[in-house]
DNA sequence: TTGTAGGCGTTATCAA
DNA sequence: TTGATAACGCCTACAA
C-alpha cells in the first residue's frame, strides 16, 4: 500500500468533458457510452460517440465502480509460487476470467500468513468480486481461525470465495484426490516389488503433504510393509528438496530401493543425485513424482508421476467465480490419474559402493 | 468488460460509518485512517481506530483513487502464455512489485492484435499506474503505428510504459541479446565442426525470431557457410513445433547434423523425435535451445542453451514502474549468456535408413 | 428523448 | 484540532 507519487491529476479525458464537447449533457454522454445508448436518437449518439473517439475517451473504472459495489476482477491468492506448475493454473485462470469479462489480479503470499492476511484485506478494498485461495492449506488451527474470520468479512461483502486446497472452511473447495494419488503410486512401488521406500516430502503441516502421506501410508499397510518415520524426509517443494532428501535417505537405509517424491521438481532432484552417485533408474532406484508437469515426459526415464489437473481446476475454481448462481460450500474433488511412466523396475540388491558413473 | 450481477450495493463499511459509530466527523475518521493521524488529538485517534477495528473496517480503493488518479497497480500484458517461462517472469514481477506495495494484474494477448489493444484500453481504464508489455513483439509496421499510439495515450495520462522487447518504439525498452546469443550457439556448432544445421525458428513475424536468425546467420558467414532457406522451419514455440520441426528438416536434408531450436521447449521437442527415431544426442546429432529454462538440466543429455534472464528482466522492468524518476527511453539490452552442456559433439556420418529404436 | 440533481466513498480546502 | 463543504467521474432517478 504505497503508490506515493503517482501523479495526481492524471489519467485521460473526463465523460464531461466529452460531453461538452459533443454538446449534450453528461446524462446523454453516459447513457451512450455506458450501455449500448438505449433511449438516446440517433443523431446524438452519433455524435456523442464520434467525439469520444476523437477524444479518445476511456471511462474511469473507478468512478464506474463506485456505483457497481463490487468489481470484475478476480483475485487469485497463490499460497507459494515457486513450483513452476503454478503458471498451468495461471494461464488457465487467466484465460476463462478474460472469457467472462473479468481481469485477474494475482498475489503471492509466500507462506507467510500475515502476508496473506494484508493481500486478503487489499482484496477487499479493491473490492474484488471473488476471490481463489491456490496452494497447499496450513493444518493449523489458528491459521484456519484468522483466515475463517477474513475470508467470511469477504462473503458478507458479497465476495466469491473458492479454495483449491482442503482447508477444512465452509467454503467452495476444488480439490484433487492427494490421498488417492499418493495410494496408486505406492502401491505400483510395492506392486513391483519395493519394502524399501523413501519419502521426499513437502513441508511439514500443510494438507497436501498429510494427506499424500497418508495414501502413502495407506498403499504400505495393505502391502504389508510397515511404515518408517526415519524415511520421511521433508521438504519444499523444489528441486533442491529431492537432491538433499536422496542423500539423508540413503544415508538413512543405503538399501533403499525406490523413492517417492511428493512434486516432479523434487524427483527430478533426485534423479540429478542418483545420477551423480552413479545410481541408474529406474535399475538401481525406482523413483515416482507427483503434479506430471509437462518436463515429466522429457527426463530419462520418462517419471511415473500423477496428474495434478491444475488447468481444470483452475478452470472449475474461476468458473464458479464468475458464474451467476450463487456459490455451494461443497467439496469438489478432482481425480487423481496415475501416469505409468519408465522410471520403475523390480528392485535389485545394490552393492554398497557401486558408485561408478555410467 | 462484463461484471454483470455483481452484487449491487456490496462492499463494507464506510468511512462514514465509521465516522458516526465514534462520534467525529468523516473528515476526522479520514484523517486518522488515511495517513497515520497528522493533526488529531490522541483521544479521537484512539476512538476512530478502536471503532474502525470493531467494524473491520477497509477502505474502498476506488473511492480513494478518484482522488489520487492514477492506481499503484502495474499491468502486465503478456504477449503469449505458452512459453512456461512466463512463469518465472511472473513470480519475480510481482515480488519486486510487492516490495514496493504495487499490485500486478496479468492479462494475455494471446497473440491477438485486437485482444491485445482491447486490454490496454482497459488498463488505461483502471488508471492502472504503469504498463508492463512482455513478449516478443510484431515486426509488422500497421502494429507498431497503431501500439504506438495507444502508449502514447497511456504516456500523455502519466501512465509508465515498459517494453521487454525490441518493438522500435519510444519507450524504455528492456530486453536481451537475441542476436548475440543466437550467434554464440550457432558459432559453437560451426566449431564443433557442423555444417548442416537446421532451425526450428520461432513465428515468423516477431523480432525475437528475426533477432536470433540474424545472429545464427552471421555465426554461420563467419564459419564459411551459406544459410539455407529450406533449412528453417517456422513454429510457435511450444513443445510440438521440435517434434514436427525436426521431421520436416531431416526430409529436407537427411544429412543434417545439429539443430538450433530457439527455445527450450522446441528442442525437447526435438529430442523426443530423435528418440524415437533412434537418433542418439549428441552422437548422431547436436541440438542447442534457447532460455535456460530450469528443465534444460534434467534432460539428457542436458540442454546446451542460452540463459535468457527473465527473473532480471521482470525486476528490472517492475523496478523501473515503481521508481521515483521519470523513465527514459532507452533500449537497455542484458547479456545473453551461453551455457555449454553435453547436447552437442563432433558431427558423424549418418547412414540414411538407420532409424531402428533403441 | 433529454437534462437536472443527487449520491457513491474518499480526500482536500477552508473556516471555525 | 476539528468540521462543513466541495470536488473526483460516473450513473440514475426523476422531471421536463
Amino acid at each position: 500500500m504505497d503508490g506515493k507519487r503517482l501523479s495526481r491529476r492524471a489519467g485521460g479525458v473526463s465523460l464531461v468533458e466529452v460531453a461538452r464537447s459533443a454538446g449534450v449533457s453528461p446524462a446523454t454522454a453516459s447513457r451512450v457510452l455506458a450501455k449500448s445508448g438505449y433511449g438516446v436518437s440517433d443523431g446524438l449518439r452519433e455524435r456523442v460517440l464520434a467525439v469520444a473517439r476523437s477524444l479518445d475517451y476511456v471511462p474511469n473504472a473507478s468512478a464506474q465502480s463506485l456505483h457497481t459495489g463490487l468489481r470484475a476482477i478476480v483475485g487469485i491468492l497463490v499460497h507459494d509460487m515457486l513450483d513452476s506448475s503454478f503458471a498451468e493454473f495461471i494461464r488457465a485462470a487467466e484465460e476463462v476470467a478474460d472469457l467472462a469479462g473479468w481481469l485477474t489480479i494475482i498475489v503471492n503470499a509466500r507462506r507467510d500468513v500475515e502476508k496473506e492476511m494484508r493481500h486478503l484485506r487489499m482484496f477487499r478494498s479493491e473490492r474484488l468480486g471473488a476471490v481463489v485461495l491456490v496452494g497447499s492449506a496450513q493444518d493449523d488451527d489458528a491459521y484456519r481461525e484468522r483466515l475463517l474470520h477474513e475470508l467470511q468479512a469477504h462473503v458478507r461483502s458479497g465476495v466469491r470465495v473458492v479454495l483449491t486446497a482442503r482447508h477444512g472452511l465452509p467454503f467452495l473447495t476444488i480439490t484433487t484426490d492427494n490421498e488417492s494419488g499418493a495410494y496408486q503410486l505406492v502401491r505400483l512401488l510395492i506392486q513391483n516389488g519395493h519394502r524399501r521406500i523413501g519419502v521426499v516430502a513437502g513441508p511439514e503441516g500443510i494438507t497436501a503433504t498429510r494427506d499424500r502421506l497418508a495414501g502413502a501410508e495407506r498403499a504400505l499397510r495393505e502391502g504389508g510393509v510397515q511404515l518408517r518415520r526415519d524415511l520421511i524426509v521433508y521438504g519444499d517443494f523444489r528441486r533442491d528438496s529431492g537432491v538433499a532428501g536422496l542423500c539423508t535417505l540413503l544415508e538413512r537405509d543405503p538399501q533403499l530401493t525406490a523413492v517417492f517424491a511428493m512434486n516432479d521438481e523434487a524427483a527430478f532432484g533426485v534423479y540429478d543425485e542418483a545420477r551423480s552417485r552413479g545410481l541408474l533408474i529406474p535399475r538401481d532406484l525406482s523413483v515416482v513424482g507427483y503434479n506430471d508437469v509437462a518436463f515429466s515426459r522429457d527426463v530419462t526415464p520418462p517419471l511415473t508421476t500423477v496428474r495434478y489437473p491444475f488447468d481444470e481446476l483452475a478452470r472449475r475454481a474461476i468458473e464458479a467465480c464468475v458464474a451467476d448462481e450463487p456459490l455451494s460450500t461443497d467439496e469438489v474433488v478432482l481425480k487423481a490419474e496415475l501416469r505409468a511412466r519408465g522410471s520403475i523396475s523390480e528392485p535389485k540388491a545394490r552393492l554398497a559402493g557401486s558408485t561408478t558413473a555410467p
